[in-house]
DNA sequence: TGTACATCAGTGAACGCGCGTTCACTGATGTAC
DNA sequence: TGTACATCAGTGAACGCGCGTTCACTGATGTAC
């Protein structure tokens, strides 16, 4: 910190921000082929490292898995805070736009996100990630609540947001899955959106 | 297929059903570990034989994962046909049963669900997959469109059916992916399936 | 029914590979005086 | 400002492992006569 030419400096020893490199490897390569097809070496030649320095900054290969979940999941998570920041009150474009947000997001970054849904093959750092989750949840709950005019999260709330959950999250699997496949015709998304929520949140 | 006593013997070579046995073993694998972490060694090791042998019934590791997939698409297919073959025509009870087999199929072999909807590494055998994903997606379409009194399935029905499927598919995902995590209360998967078929059906 | 032989479906050893992780090390950096 | 030294963040070689696949082989089976 005390240097002033410290950033970006990259050759040698020391490049000052190994940690971040290695997650952004990380990140690119679950992109790429998969959290399943991560491997510790891959990531070290992407960021130009031996093998051993990642060992310095992460415990283990899992927590290097973790920490681009777990970065991913905040990303999404202010995104839909802004997302819905600018919408007036009570309307249906504010649960359109959490929907909007959170497909988005599985499309733009597939790996990422079938990594932080996916099966959880190692307990560490679940903590956090479960964490993060409920909030997430909570979040998109309150809004229903809203939405419905209600003072907090009822019964009636909580199974609405549940379905609405349950409609995106289908929908971001089947995009990212099916590539093109079985749907030659392509999807809607925003006009699917808007139906449902209409469909779920009107009775 | 000339002596009688062949069915069950497995010592020794000729066992008579190996590649039977060597799909079971895939499938429980998958299931147990998930199909990124299925090897062909551990298939041998619980079908007891040699690490060759299953290069006499399939060409590559990817034709066992293959099999696996296209036997159960075809089980959950048939499951879909039984379910709805008693139920009254153009009932809801008759959609009702769609989603129910496919939520229930999902929780019943979600290793085998994930390997039929995940990611599509390799393209050998996909012509098949396809094929069956096809007319699956296709028969829910049909059911949707005589639920709605077409003679024919239209743009409607299929903006229906695909709303359905999306529902379905994501309550799978989530139900598989959340174990007990997230949702504390259990999800009341019937009284869900009703709902939704309601809400999206009818206008 | 008995024998000779082709074919089939296994064996087991070996291969080369990439992996996750550890180790003793070393060069660069920051700090105390 | 200069020097001595502790600490930090890398290196590169090595480890043991399990993997997918191939190979020459061999024992069991089915068939022709």
């Amino acid at each position: 910190m005390a240097g002033t030419e410290k950033v970006q400096k990259k050759d040698g020893y020391h490049h000052g921000d190994l940690r971040a490199q290695l997650v952004a490897a990380t990140r690119e390569l679950v992109e790429a082929k998969g959290a399943d097809h991560f491997s510790v070496s891959e990531a070290c030649r992407v960021a130009g490292v031996s093998t051993a320095a990642p060992y310095r900054h992460f415990k283990a290969k899992e927590e290097m898995l973790v920490a681009v979940a777990v970065d991913g999941m905040e990303r999404k998570y202010q995104r839909m805070v802004k997302a819905v920041s600018d919408k007036p009150k009570q309307s249906l474009e504010r649960i359109h736009a959490l929907g909007q947000v959170y497909v988005a997001f599985a499309t733009e970054e597939p790996g990422v996100f079938r990594l932080i849904f996916g099966q959880s093959q190692d307990e560490t750092g679940h903590e956090k990630l479960m964490e993060m989750g409920l909030r997430h949840y909570g979040f998109v709950e309150s809004e229903v609540a809203q939405f419905l005019g209600r003072g907090e999260v009822d019964d009636d709330a909580r199974h609405k947001a549940f379905m609405l959950w349950t409609f995106v999250h289908g929908l971001s699997y089947l995009l990212i899955d099916m590539k093109t496949a079985i749907l030659d015709r392509d999807v809607n998304v925003n006009g699917l959106l808007m139906d449902i929520g209409r469909r779920v949140m009107i009775d």
